[in-house]
DNA sequence: ATGATACTTGACGTTTACGTAAACGTCAAC
DNA sequence: GTTGACGTTTACGTAAACGTCAAGTATCAT
């Protein structure tokens, strides 16, 4: 009655298995089901997760990593899996995907700015630390 | 009475021109300087932000850009202005470095493989674009 | 059949980051 | 002298993303 090993790949996963694996509460994972980011399947109440609803829950903390609102998140999503019949549809997607990219590439820049002065404020640390340990050889002054 | 322009660089900013020039609401920059991003000068009542409070703020909103909360922001910025006296406090603060590198390398990854998968949606937004255009050269079908 | 354990659905509480409205001061322009 | 633009504080409101009970259901071992 196990999950994670099961010959072919029938493999189901629980909440809690999920909710363990990525290091969020089962609240969460309920949560983002209620705003439509999840639909797993049920055994009565019980909620059973594919291997694809795993999938899933990988996007969406990603997605989160990156700053992304939940609403975003899923209008990403969305856009994976719908097959619109309008070209106008595709354009606003296209529009969509656009600005996505460029908020994206500014937050790139961003990283990298913020990485350059972390290592800055680390170099002015060293020098310090250096130059206490000079001067106080045994352990810390004050 | 003007600010942006003065021979020498006695430059000050009003809470508006900040405002302004980063597309933030005045009550945003107010509720920085509540938490203890920000602290601008006073005249009278009246703000008077420096090119240093400048900075400052253009830090916050970078910082947010990339997700860190204002408490993260404001830690951060300490880090660069502090020089502090101890050595526990320096080895603290290296490893408060490190987890922010961590943290944002993995951020750099989400975001490249997140542009990749925007990528393929693209494409195949194209794709089907191209299709229906062929089918149905004059506009849209439905 | 009886806990123990895991899962379920509400429903209200909490934190963060502001928005919004009230109520007032100040100064230049008309 | 009042109107309007800009500034101030104080205070309450709000959306997002859960946390935290409470109370019930299902299953499994003893």
């Amino acid at each position: 009655m196990n999950s994670t090993m099961d010959a072919s790949d029938q493999t189901t996963y629980t909440i809690t298995e999920l909710a363990k694996e990525f290091d969020v509460t089962t609240r969460a994972i309920r949560f983002y089901e209620d705003r439509g980011l999840l639909k797993p399947a049920r055994n009565g109440l019980t909620r059973v997760y594919t291997p694809r609803d795993r999938v899933h829950l990988k996007l969406v903390l990603r997605g989160k990593r990156i700053g992304f609102s939940l609403d975003e998140v899923r209008e990403i999503m969305d856009m994976y899996n719908s097959a619109p019949g309008e070209i106008g549809q595709l354009d606003y997607m296209l529009d969509k995907l656009a600005e996505r990219r460029a908020m994206l590439h500014r937050q790139q820049q961003d990283i990298e700015l913020t990485l350059k002065e972390l290592n800055k404020i680390e170099v002015q640390c060293r020098q310090r630390l250096a130059m206490m340990r000079k001067q106080s050889p045994q352990s810390q002054i004050s």
